[in-house]
DNA sequence: GTAAATCCCATTGACGCCCAAATTTTCCCA
DNA sequence: TGGGAAAATTTGGGCGTCAATGGGATTTAC
């Protein structure tokens, strides 16, 4: 099962193109388009293939259709989107959407995300990436705390602490 | 039973190549790829097969896709990691990201740690070692201190041990 | 008709792959 | 038990291929 990993910076080219990391491309199967979905949270956007909207949809079919949030969640994933070109050596054209969306202005970060990658300005990505460490490895101090308490309470932690 | 025991040093060539120690080479299987994972909090990559992040994604599918934790954890996973190809003689070359991380400059130390190793710069290693041996021992006499001592405190303190 | 999008080709540098030398470890036999 | 041969491992370097990038030419959209 392939997965979208790893964070490489890419340039943009005067023209506002790109290269797709070349690990990625065949992830997304042979299509030469890419699927772009706005971040509702984040300077960034995500991006695959078309199961990036069909997998969302899914989700929303779990929703209650006459909830206000189901509207909105289906306005964001139909609307919010759209299709970009992927060239011949592998590249997409940036668009205005997203260098608003983003802030990128001459490089770009790509960010595996398992099933599908983002794309982010590399500063934005950086503090985030530095943020999320933060966290993660908080959210390990945690789990370990909770759980101490005794020998029994130890090797829970222990357990935990492998996991996470 | 495999795991990945002991530590080594290695050297980094001028392109930046190290070789993987050849005892820990069997334990990753026929594959020629290495995952990388960074530490979230120590100078070091953590390193291994596949089973490194699929092991992370059990634990990931086990909490609220919708939640805040769920989406660091996530980046963390998929986005902090490297995959690097092992090549014909068992090296990796360390690209930037991995320096960056862990200080390595011409030297690589490899540390076993069960079901992966870890890559440290070789004073930071010895410097860790140093300091988790110390508290290990105070961790013992603490132990002996309290009415829990005897075997079973030797146990909880080995498995402290593991922790660090 | 003009600007943007798309295609095509060239350049450069990094990476993968191969082979060889140097060093260390293992093993065998005196 | 010691020495040394053989094997395994680490290290070094050359070279072809591929990915990233840049720029020009051509097509498309409005």
């Amino acid at each position: 099962m392939d997965r979208f990993l790893s964070n490489t910076i890419n340039k943009v080219d005067k023209k506002g193109r790109v290269s797709i990391p070349a690990p990625y491309r065949p992830i997304l199967g042979n299509t030469n388009n890419l699927i772009i979905l706005n971040s509702v949270d984040q300077p960034s956007v995500d991006a695959g293939g078309i199961e990036l909207i069909e997998r969302k949809e899914r989700q929303l079919e779990l929703m209650d259709p006459f909830s206000p949030n189901y509207d909105l969640y289906s306005f964001i994933i139909h609307g919010d989107s759209f299709e970009l070109k992927i060239d011949g050596e592998g590249r997409i054209v940036l668009n205005d959407a997203i260098r608003e969306q983003t802030g990128i202005d001459d490089r770009a970060a790509f960010v595996g995300r398992g099933h599908f990658f983002q794309i982010w300005e590399p500063e934005n990505f950086r503090a985030y990436r530095e943020e999320a460490r933060k966290r993660v490895a908080q959210m390990r101090s945690a789990q370990s705390m909770s759980a101490a308490g005794g020998a029994h309470g130890e090797v829970a932690a222990r357990q935990k602490e492998q996991d996470i």
